[in-house]
DNA sequence: ATCGTTGCAAACGGTTTGCAATTCG
DNA sequence: CGAATTGCAAACCGTTTGCAACGAT
Protein backbone atom coordinates (compact mmCIF):
# COMPACT_ATOMS: atom_id res chain seq x y z
CA UNK A 1 0.00 0.00 0.00
CA UNK A 2 2.51 2.62 1.26
CA UNK A 3 3.90 2.40 -2.44
CA UNK A 4 0.99 3.33 -3.88
CA UNK A 5 0.70 7.03 -5.31
CA UNK A 6 -2.13 9.48 -3.74
CA UNK A 7 -4.37 12.10 -5.21
CA UNK A 8 -1.58 14.16 -7.14
CA UNK A 9 -0.49 17.06 -5.22
CA UNK A 10 -2.71 15.12 -2.32
CA UNK A 11 -1.61 15.07 1.26
CA UNK A 12 0.73 12.98 2.67
CA UNK A 13 0.58 9.96 4.67
CA UNK A 14 0.82 11.27 7.90
CA UNK A 15 -1.74 14.24 7.16
CA UNK A 16 -4.20 11.53 5.97
CA UNK A 17 -3.68 9.91 9.04
CA UNK A 18 -4.08 13.04 10.77
CA UNK A 19 -7.28 13.45 8.86
CA UNK A 20 -9.01 10.15 9.09
CA UNK A 21 -8.56 10.54 13.07
CA UNK A 22 -10.29 13.79 13.00
CA UNK A 23 -13.02 12.14 10.28
CA UNK A 24 -13.45 9.07 12.94
CA UNK A 25 -14.21 11.39 16.49
CA UNK A 26 -16.65 13.50 14.19
CA UNK A 27 -18.59 10.09 13.02
CA UNK A 28 -18.39 9.15 16.86
CA UNK A 29 -19.21 12.92 18.26
CA UNK A 30 -22.32 12.65 15.72
CA UNK A 31 -23.35 9.40 17.54
CA UNK A 32 -22.88 10.31 20.67
CA UNK A 33 -19.63 8.16 21.35
CA UNK A 34 -16.88 8.96 22.16
CA UNK A 35 -13.14 8.54 20.87
CA UNK A 36 -11.05 6.37 23.78
CA UNK A 37 -7.62 5.42 24.31
CA UNK A 38 -8.49 1.40 22.80
CA UNK A 39 -10.60 2.90 19.52
CA UNK A 40 -7.32 5.51 19.05
CA UNK A 41 -5.23 2.59 19.72
CA UNK A 42 -6.49 0.10 17.09
CA UNK A 43 -7.45 3.17 14.13
CA UNK A 44 -3.49 4.07 14.65
CA UNK A 45 -2.36 0.49 13.96
CA UNK A 46 -4.63 0.23 10.93
CA UNK A 47 -3.26 3.60 9.80
CA UNK A 48 0.29 2.55 9.64
CA UNK A 49 0.00 -0.86 8.79
CA UNK A 50 0.98 -0.98 5.16
CA UNK A 51 -1.12 -3.93 4.10
CA UNK A 52 -4.66 -5.96 4.85
CA UNK A 53 -4.79 -6.88 8.32
CA UNK A 54 -7.44 -8.97 9.38
CA UNK A 55 -8.90 -9.01 13.41
CA UNK A 56 -7.15 -11.77 14.52
CA UNK A 57 -3.37 -9.23 13.76
CA UNK A 58 -4.85 -6.62 15.09
CA UNK A 59 -6.02 -7.89 18.50
CA UNK A 60 -3.01 -10.08 18.85
CA UNK A 61 -0.60 -7.10 17.96
CA UNK A 62 -2.71 -5.06 20.85
CA UNK A 63 -3.77 -7.61 23.17
CA UNK A 64 -0.29 -6.64 24.93
CA UNK A 65 -1.60 -3.57 25.63
CA UNK A 66 -4.71 -5.03 26.99
CA UNK A 67 -7.19 -4.75 24.39
CA UNK A 68 -10.04 -7.10 24.26
CA UNK A 69 -10.92 -8.84 20.89
CA UNK A 70 -14.73 -7.81 21.88
CA UNK A 71 -13.05 -4.02 21.56
CA UNK A 72 -11.41 -5.09 18.32
CA UNK A 73 -14.74 -6.18 16.34
CA UNK A 74 -16.81 -3.41 17.66
CA UNK A 75 -14.14 -0.70 17.11
CA UNK A 76 -13.51 -1.85 13.33
CA UNK A 77 -17.81 -1.84 12.73
CA UNK A 78 -17.41 1.30 13.91
CA UNK A 79 -15.21 2.45 11.11
CA UNK A 80 -16.99 0.89 8.92
CA UNK A 81 -20.20 2.38 10.08
CA UNK A 82 -17.90 5.74 9.30
CA UNK A 83 -16.96 5.01 6.02
CA UNK A 84 -13.32 4.84 6.85
CA UNK A 85 -12.30 1.32 6.76
CA UNK A 86 -13.19 -1.20 3.99
CA UNK A 87 -13.82 -4.74 4.50
CA UNK A 88 -12.42 -7.22 2.03
CA UNK A 89 -13.47 -10.72 1.39
CA UNK A 90 -10.76 -13.33 0.55
CA UNK A 91 -11.31 -16.70 -0.79
CA UNK A 92 -11.57 -18.37 2.59
CA UNK A 93 -10.64 -17.72 6.50
CA UNK A 94 -11.59 -14.04 7.92
CA UNK A 95 -11.91 -11.14 6.25
CA UNK A 96 -9.04 -8.22 6.46
CA UNK A 97 -9.28 -4.63 6.62
CA UNK A 98 -7.67 -1.30 4.95
CA UNK A 99 -8.31 2.25 6.23
CA UNK A 100 -9.90 4.43 3.28
CA UNK A 101 -7.19 6.56 1.81
CA UNK A 102 -8.37 8.92 -0.36
CA UNK A 103 -7.00 7.57 -3.51
CA UNK A 104 -8.79 6.57 -6.05
CA UNK A 105 -10.96 3.44 -5.53
CA UNK A 106 -9.61 -0.10 -6.29
CA UNK A 107 -10.54 -3.26 -6.47
CA UNK A 108 -8.83 -6.38 -5.07
CA UNK A 109 -6.57 -9.49 -7.14
CA UNK A 110 -6.62 -12.45 -5.12
CA UNK A 111 -4.61 -15.33 -5.47
CA UNK A 112 -5.65 -18.67 -4.80
CA UNK A 113 -2.81 -20.32 -4.77
CA UNK A 114 -0.83 -17.91 -2.27
CA UNK A 115 -3.60 -15.98 -0.84
CA UNK A 116 -1.78 -12.59 -2.10
CA UNK A 117 -3.89 -9.94 -3.01
CA UNK A 118 -2.70 -6.93 -5.34
CA UNK A 119 -5.01 -3.59 -5.62
CA UNK A 120 -5.70 -2.38 -9.29
CA UNK A 121 -7.71 0.93 -10.28
CA UNK A 122 -10.26 0.65 -12.73
CA UNK A 123 -11.51 4.36 -13.73
CA UNK A 124 -12.90 2.98 -16.68
CA UNK A 125 -15.13 -0.11 -15.36
CA UNK A 126 -16.31 2.64 -12.05
CA UNK A 127 -17.81 4.74 -14.78
CA UNK A 128 -19.40 2.10 -17.15
CA UNK A 129 -21.12 0.34 -13.73
CA UNK A 130 -22.35 4.10 -12.57
CA UNK A 131 -23.63 5.07 -15.97
CA UNK A 132 -25.48 1.49 -16.12
CA UNK A 133 -27.02 1.60 -12.55
CA UNK A 134 -28.71 5.15 -13.16
CA UNK A 135 -30.33 3.88 -16.42
CA UNK A 136 -32.17 1.07 -14.12
CA UNK A 137 -32.65 3.47 -11.40
CA UNK A 138 -30.21 1.53 -9.00
CA UNK A 139 -28.64 4.00 -6.70
CA UNK A 140 -25.08 2.67 -6.05
CA UNK A 141 -23.57 3.00 -2.44
CA UNK A 142 -20.22 0.90 -2.49
CA UNK A 143 -19.35 -2.22 -4.61
CA UNK A 144 -16.87 -5.36 -3.79
CA UNK A 145 -15.27 -5.96 -6.92
CA UNK A 146 -12.71 -9.29 -6.39
CA UNK A 147 -10.69 -11.16 -8.74
CA UNK A 148 -9.64 -14.74 -8.16
CA UNK A 149 -6.81 -16.29 -9.80
CA UNK A 150 -3.44 -17.30 -9.98
CA UNK A 151 -0.98 -14.30 -9.56
CA UNK A 152 1.80 -13.70 -11.99
CA UNK A 153 4.01 -15.92 -9.87
CA UNK A 154 1.79 -18.26 -8.80
CA UNK A 155 0.58 -18.59 -12.60
CA UNK A 156 4.64 -19.35 -13.48
CA UNK A 157 4.82 -22.02 -10.33
CA UNK A 158 1.65 -23.85 -11.94
CA UNK A 159 2.46 -23.90 -15.50
CA UNK A 160 6.31 -25.28 -14.29
CA UNK A 161 4.75 -28.96 -12.54
CA UNK B 1 -34.67 -15.40 -12.93
CA UNK B 2 -36.89 -16.87 -14.77
CA UNK B 3 -37.52 -14.55 -16.89
CA UNK B 4 -34.46 -13.62 -18.18
CA UNK B 5 -33.70 -14.64 -21.95
CA UNK B 6 -30.85 -17.40 -22.28
CA UNK B 7 -28.78 -17.65 -25.15
CA UNK B 8 -30.25 -16.95 -28.24
CA UNK B 9 -31.26 -19.89 -29.71
CA UNK B 10 -30.16 -21.66 -26.94
CA UNK B 11 -31.82 -24.98 -24.64
CA UNK B 12 -35.20 -24.14 -22.87
CA UNK B 13 -35.47 -24.36 -18.81
CA UNK B 14 -35.88 -27.96 -18.51
CA UNK B 15 -33.36 -28.76 -21.26
CA UNK B 16 -30.49 -27.11 -19.18
CA UNK B 17 -31.85 -28.77 -16.15
CA UNK B 18 -31.16 -31.85 -17.90
CA UNK B 19 -27.63 -31.13 -18.99
CA UNK B 20 -27.10 -29.67 -15.26
CA UNK B 21 -28.07 -32.87 -14.08
CA UNK B 22 -25.41 -35.03 -16.83
CA UNK B 23 -23.02 -32.15 -15.92
CA UNK B 24 -23.17 -32.98 -11.97
CA UNK B 25 -23.06 -36.92 -12.18
CA UNK B 26 -20.17 -36.68 -14.96
CA UNK B 27 -18.19 -34.65 -12.41
CA UNK B 28 -19.04 -37.14 -9.67
CA UNK B 29 -18.31 -39.96 -11.28
CA UNK B 30 -14.94 -38.52 -12.50
CA UNK B 31 -14.15 -38.35 -8.79
CA UNK B 32 -15.11 -42.02 -8.19
CA UNK B 33 -18.72 -40.15 -6.01
CA UNK B 34 -21.73 -41.07 -6.68
CA UNK B 35 -25.39 -39.27 -7.65
CA UNK B 36 -27.49 -40.43 -5.02
CA UNK B 37 -30.66 -39.89 -3.99
CA UNK B 38 -30.22 -36.51 -1.38
CA UNK B 39 -28.20 -35.04 -4.01
CA UNK B 40 -30.40 -35.35 -7.01
CA UNK B 41 -33.11 -33.77 -4.89
CA UNK B 42 -31.12 -30.93 -3.65
CA UNK B 43 -29.93 -29.97 -7.48
CA UNK B 44 -33.72 -30.35 -8.60
CA UNK B 45 -34.16 -28.17 -5.55
CA UNK B 46 -32.42 -26.11 -6.78
CA UNK B 47 -32.50 -26.49 -10.34
CA UNK B 48 -36.63 -25.39 -10.36
CA UNK B 49 -35.66 -22.45 -7.60
CA UNK B 50 -36.82 -19.47 -9.24
CA UNK B 51 -34.33 -17.33 -7.26
CA UNK B 52 -31.17 -17.49 -5.12
CA UNK B 53 -31.22 -20.00 -2.33
CA UNK B 54 -29.46 -20.09 0.66
CA UNK B 55 -28.54 -23.33 2.77
CA UNK B 56 -31.25 -22.92 5.30
CA UNK B 57 -34.01 -22.81 3.21
CA UNK B 58 -32.72 -25.33 1.01
CA UNK B 59 -32.56 -27.70 4.32
CA UNK B 60 -35.83 -26.63 5.70
CA UNK B 61 -37.49 -27.75 2.30
CA UNK B 62 -35.76 -30.97 2.16
CA UNK B 63 -35.97 -31.87 5.51
CA UNK B 64 -39.12 -33.29 5.61
CA UNK B 65 -37.87 -35.92 3.12
CA UNK B 66 -35.53 -36.67 5.40
CA UNK B 67 -32.27 -34.91 4.16
CA UNK B 68 -29.89 -33.52 6.65
CA UNK B 69 -27.88 -30.38 6.67
CA UNK B 70 -24.40 -31.60 6.68
CA UNK B 71 -25.36 -33.09 3.32
CA UNK B 72 -26.84 -30.41 2.58
CA UNK B 73 -23.66 -28.09 2.91
CA UNK B 74 -22.00 -31.38 1.61
CA UNK B 75 -23.55 -31.09 -2.00
CA UNK B 76 -23.24 -27.42 -1.94
CA UNK B 77 -19.26 -27.91 -1.82
CA UNK B 78 -19.82 -30.58 -5.12
CA UNK B 79 -21.80 -28.64 -6.91
CA UNK B 80 -19.55 -25.18 -6.19
CA UNK B 81 -16.83 -27.86 -6.92
CA UNK B 82 -17.76 -28.98 -10.37
CA UNK B 83 -18.71 -25.33 -11.04
CA UNK B 84 -22.13 -25.55 -11.84
CA UNK B 85 -23.65 -23.50 -8.65
CA UNK B 86 -21.89 -20.27 -7.73
CA UNK B 87 -21.93 -18.35 -4.62
CA UNK B 88 -23.20 -15.10 -3.68
CA UNK B 89 -22.35 -13.10 -0.48
CA UNK B 90 -24.74 -10.49 0.47
CA UNK B 91 -24.49 -7.23 2.50
CA UNK B 92 -24.76 -9.49 5.71
CA UNK B 93 -25.61 -12.94 6.38
CA UNK B 94 -25.56 -16.47 5.11
CA UNK B 95 -24.19 -16.52 1.33
CA UNK B 96 -26.96 -17.46 -1.27
CA UNK B 97 -26.19 -19.79 -4.49
CA UNK B 98 -27.85 -20.25 -7.59
CA UNK B 99 -27.22 -22.74 -10.70
CA UNK B 100 -25.10 -22.01 -13.22
CA UNK B 101 -27.41 -21.50 -16.17
CA UNK B 102 -25.59 -21.46 -19.06
CA UNK B 103 -26.07 -17.76 -20.00
CA UNK B 104 -24.16 -14.96 -20.58
CA UNK B 105 -22.20 -14.13 -17.17
CA UNK B 106 -23.58 -11.79 -14.53
CA UNK B 107 -23.01 -9.25 -11.52
CA UNK B 108 -25.57 -8.54 -9.14
CA UNK B 109 -26.93 -5.44 -7.55
CA UNK B 110 -27.82 -6.02 -4.09
CA UNK B 111 -30.25 -3.36 -2.35
CA UNK B 112 -28.92 -2.37 0.86
CA UNK B 113 -32.96 -2.19 2.39
CA UNK B 114 -34.73 -4.46 0.68
CA UNK B 115 -32.10 -7.32 0.25
CA UNK B 116 -33.34 -7.63 -3.16
CA UNK B 117 -30.96 -8.96 -5.45
CA UNK B 118 -30.92 -8.17 -9.28
CA UNK B 119 -28.54 -9.48 -11.81
CA UNK B 120 -27.02 -7.85 -14.49
CA UNK B 121 -24.72 -8.55 -17.31
CA UNK B 122 -21.56 -6.37 -18.17
CA UNK B 123 -20.05 -7.80 -21.26
CA UNK B 124 -18.11 -4.89 -21.86
CA UNK B 125 -16.75 -5.14 -17.77
CA UNK B 126 -15.53 -8.67 -17.93
CA UNK B 127 -13.59 -7.53 -21.53
CA UNK B 128 -11.44 -5.08 -19.84
CA UNK B 129 -11.10 -6.51 -16.38
CA UNK B 130 -9.21 -9.76 -18.69
CA UNK B 131 -7.40 -7.35 -20.22
CA UNK B 132 -5.84 -5.42 -17.54
CA UNK B 133 -5.37 -8.59 -15.64
CA UNK B 134 -3.98 -10.47 -18.82
CA UNK B 135 -1.49 -7.34 -19.01
CA UNK B 136 -0.13 -7.77 -15.77
CA UNK B 137 0.17 -11.50 -15.87
CA UNK B 138 -2.73 -12.13 -13.31
CA UNK B 139 -4.52 -15.52 -14.67
CA UNK B 140 -8.25 -14.71 -13.77
CA UNK B 141 -10.36 -17.55 -12.65
CA UNK B 142 -13.60 -16.25 -11.50
CA UNK B 143 -14.78 -12.95 -10.24
CA UNK B 144 -17.00 -11.32 -7.86
CA UNK B 145 -19.02 -8.18 -8.43
CA UNK B 146 -21.69 -7.05 -6.23
CA UNK B 147 -23.10 -4.12 -6.17
CA UNK B 148 -24.79 -2.29 -2.94
CA UNK B 149 -26.94 0.42 -2.99
CA UNK B 150 -30.64 1.23 -2.98
CA UNK B 151 -32.72 -1.03 -5.70
CA UNK B 152 -35.33 1.49 -7.54
CA UNK B 153 -38.43 0.95 -5.09
CA UNK B 154 -35.83 1.55 -1.97
CA UNK B 155 -34.64 4.75 -3.56
CA UNK B 156 -37.69 6.49 -4.54
CA UNK B 157 -38.89 5.68 -0.46
CA UNK B 158 -35.76 6.46 0.58
CA UNK B 159 -36.43 9.99 -1.21
CA UNK B 160 -40.22 10.48 -0.17
CA UNK B 161 -38.95 10.44 3.95
C1' DA C 1 -17.65 -57.51 0.97
C1' DT C 2 -16.48 -53.09 -0.08
C1' DC C 3 -16.52 -48.38 -0.24
C1' DG C 4 -19.05 -44.26 -0.67
C1' DT C 5 -22.91 -41.95 1.76
C1' DT C 6 -26.03 -40.71 5.26
C1' DG C 7 -27.97 -38.22 9.50
C1' DC C 8 -26.74 -37.10 13.84
C1' DA C 9 -24.44 -34.71 17.33
C1' DA C 10 -20.47 -32.68 18.73
C1' DA C 11 -16.85 -29.59 17.52
C1' DC C 12 -15.28 -25.59 15.28
C1' DG C 13 -14.12 -20.65 14.29
C1' DG C 14 -15.36 -16.16 13.76
C1' DT C 15 -18.44 -12.86 15.78
C1' DT C 16 -21.76 -10.89 19.10
C1' DT C 17 -23.71 -10.03 23.53
C1' DG C 18 -24.76 -9.65 28.68
C1' DC C 19 -22.62 -7.90 32.43
C1' DA C 20 -20.15 -5.91 36.28
C1' DA C 21 -16.34 -2.95 36.74
C1' DT C 22 -14.26 1.17 34.91
C1' DT C 23 -13.49 5.46 32.59
C1' DC C 24 -14.51 9.78 30.91
C1' DG C 25 -16.88 14.13 30.49
C1' DC D 1 -22.75 11.89 39.16
C1' DG D 2 -24.33 9.55 34.86
C1' DA D 3 -23.59 7.70 30.47
C1' DA D 4 -20.50 5.44 27.49
C1' DT D 5 -16.94 1.95 27.40
C1' DT D 6 -14.21 -1.80 28.72
C1' DG D 7 -12.60 -6.90 29.08
C1' DC D 8 -14.30 -11.14 30.07
C1' DA D 9 -16.84 -15.19 29.36
C1' DA D 10 -20.66 -17.19 27.59
C1' DA D 11 -23.67 -17.39 23.82
C1' DC D 12 -24.35 -17.43 19.04
C1' DC D 13 -24.59 -19.04 14.27
C1' DG D 14 -23.14 -20.90 10.09
C1' DT D 15 -20.26 -24.60 8.85
C1' DT D 16 -17.38 -28.82 9.30
C1' DT D 17 -16.21 -33.27 11.08
C1' DG D 18 -16.13 -37.96 13.45
C1' DC D 19 -18.81 -41.72 13.51
C1' DA D 20 -21.74 -45.75 13.38
C1' DA D 21 -25.44 -47.23 10.52
C1' DC D 22 -26.76 -47.58 5.82
C1' DG D 23 -26.81 -48.28 0.70
C1' DA D 24 -25.35 -49.57 -3.73
C1' DT D 25 -22.80 -52.08 -6.47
Amino acid sequence: MSELSYFPGALNREDYAQKIAVLFSEHLEKNGLRLTTPRRKILNYLLKADRHLNQEEIYKSLRPQGIGRATVFRTIKMLEDSNLLSRISGISGPPKFEVHFERPHHDHLVCISCGSIQEIQWPKIEKIQEKACRKIGFEVKWHRHEIFGFCPQCAKRQKRT
